[in-house]
DNA sequence: TCCGATTAGATCGGATACGATCTAACTTTA
DNA sequence: TAAAGTTAGATCGTATCCGATCTAATCGGA
């Protein structure tokens, strides 16, 4: 399709780009969960992190990061304020001393019994499509993730 | 309903969450942008202000931020940094010296001229759903904002 | 076994987000 | 019209993200 020099502004309204709706729905979350979340004196980043760890006890930084889609870089400031709060544990693995093995500890694990989120479900006003917009948003994600590693392997 | 011993680990897991799945799809994003806008270079924040830039002319720095869902604390380090790059203008408003008016330039016109972002929506993988998605990550977003925003007036 | 390659985290610098606060400029009102 | 109130941006401190780099620990081959 050509650009006629009339259709500049066609699909340029930030309101047509999907990547614009993710960007600011994220925003939108983290700011609906701050009020609850600064009850308990997390930050968002900190709650998610909380709920991947609730999933297995000793889990590295690595397998962390997968979970999370984020690295060391980003991951070892957050775990070591999370350590500091008391509401995880991080010890060197005896068998392997490069690897940090990260768990919950009854305090972080008490935090999580709150049922912090529950509040937000209805928030998202959703309603019946809630798991369709989550299934898409996945998918969305994913793709996305593929496209880019595919990317990065011809470069 | 009642939590039971045993159901702890419930809904509790990190793929059950839609704030998470919009979290993860936004660094995603971010990533799947990153080697386009690097060759231009732009980061992605600063790529999105231009395309709402790009809606008029002569905005205030306010005036953006409803668009952008964002303040000037964060506009505003932003906003330089375009200006120094040479892509948009900032003029104090001569009517209201407290204004800044904010424009693209000829080269930050220029620069969206290229279609950047055209590569990057087979990218997404959903096809004939992006429409369906996109719509309702943007309800998505206004539900949490207007929950948000209610919650605040509470307070 | 010893040395180069690999691996896991950690560190550093740049760029967002955002609450709190500041300043300059406009408005209101007594 | 001068003091009080309001508004628009800007600044600062804290917390992410991320690329690049560093260090320590492990592994592998000659």
């Amino acid at each position: 399709m050509t650009r006629s020099p009339k259709a500049e502004a066609k699909g340029r309204k930030l309101s047509n780009f999907l990547c614009f709706a993710v960007y600011s729905a994220n925003l939108a979350f983290g700011r609906a969960y701050k009020p609850i979340l600064d009850a308990v004196g997390l930050t968002y980043t900190q709650y998610i992190a909380l709920i991947a760890l609730s999933e297995a006890d000793d889990q590295t930084v690595s397998e962390l990061g997968e979970k999370l889609f984020l690295e060391s870089n980003t991951l070892t400031p957050i775990l070591k304020k999370l350590e500091q709060s008391g509401y995880i544990s991080r010890v060197r693995d005896p068998a392997d001393e490069r690897q940090v093995r990260v768990s919950l500890t009854a305090a972080g694990r008490r935090l999580l019994d709150k049922e912090i989120n529950a509040s937000l479900v209805e928030a998202t006003g959703l309603g019946d499509e809630f798991p369709i917009v989550q299934k898409s948003v996945v998918r969305l994600r994913d793709n996305l993730l593929n496209h880019t590693r595919g990317d990065s392997k011809k470069a």
